[in-house]
DNA sequence: AAACAGGCTGACA
DNA sequence: TGTCAGCCTGTT
């Protein structure tokens, strides 16, 4: 719990301590001075002051990566409940405080789990995805450290590159990776876009769109091509430029205040 | 009841 | 290279 400038944790676990907690709520960030780069005009002004003291989060990859292939085409609520379906089918039991919770799976526990299994857990077509990814993951197919250590343009190459010819994590797209990179992967320049960002550049950064996209999307359109994407996400970093990451995060909070 | 949800893949032009 | 339908499931 926060009081005042004191954030308080309690935990089962020696591996959760104070350090472990600054570097999850990265609490070594110069906040003022990333949200006074992006306090400029109207739109962004607003949203910081909305929201000011809103932080990114630094997760572990794993699970980053398994919760946003979860995430695609889903709501939040949905999310929820996967999320929550295979902790409990292959998680750890933990017991804190006399409540018990389940942990995240590691990728070992789901790559060897059934599709009929993770099926049921509500996944509908992203078991295969989800089973793939933690395929991959266990047999150290993707260098986490390899990616966090290169700039964004080639960390996300590094991210969603083919091996053999071969697609290494099928259901990780453009905004899923962009997510991982962002959330789990120190890369603050990533700038993921879901129809909310899209949505909302429409309104409030039109120019950064481009007229075809732009009437489209404030027509009703919300399906974005992989080319739409490649182009909103480097003006949109052109734009917001090292910290687009944080934009992105007050701005779509704001977008979806009120909804 | 039809549409849509915090996208992606595979097929085809 | 770009476009397009289809996909699981839950909710409105």
């Amino acid at each position: 719990m926060q009081e005042g400038d004191v954030l308080r944790c309690q935990s089962s676990s020696d591996l959760i301590n104070s350090a472990f907690v600054a570097k999850y709520f990265r609490l070594g960030d110069d906040l003022e001075h990333i949200l006074a780069l992006l306090s400029k005009g109207e739109v962004m002004t607003r949203a910081i002051q909305k929201f000011y003291g809103m932080r990114l989060v630094d997760q572990y990859e794993w699970e980053c990566l398994a919760s946003f292939v979860l995430a695609t085409n889903a709501n939040i609520p949905r999310i929820k409940k996967m999320v929550a379906a295979v902790s409990e089918k292959y998680g750890d039991l933990l017991e804190f405080d006399g409540e018990k919770f389940h942990a995240f799976p590691g990728p070992m526990a789901l790559a060897s789990a059934s599709l009929a299994e993770l099926h049921d857990c509500g996944l509908g077509y992203r078991a295969p995805f989800l089973r793939r990814v933690a395929a991959s993951v266990t047999e150290g197919k993707v260098d986490f450290a390899e990616v966090a250590s290169l700039p964004y343009l080639d960390a996300r190459k590094e991210l969603l590159k083919e091996l053999f010819g071969e697609k290494i994590l099928l259901g990780v797209g453009p905004k899923v990776a962009d997510c991982v990179l962002l959330y789990s992967c120190g890369k603050d320049e990533a700038f993921p876009i879901d129809v909310w960002i899209a949505k909302a550049l429409a309104k409030s950064f039109p120019k950064l769109l481009g007229p075809r996209l732009r009437s489209r999307l404030s027509s009703g359109g919300t399906k974005l091509s992989l080319g739409d994407y490649a182009r909103i996400s480097s003006s949109a970093r052109a734009h917001f430029g090292r910290y687009a990451g944080f934009a992105q995060l007050y701005l779509y909070m704001a977008a979806r205040e009120g909804e």
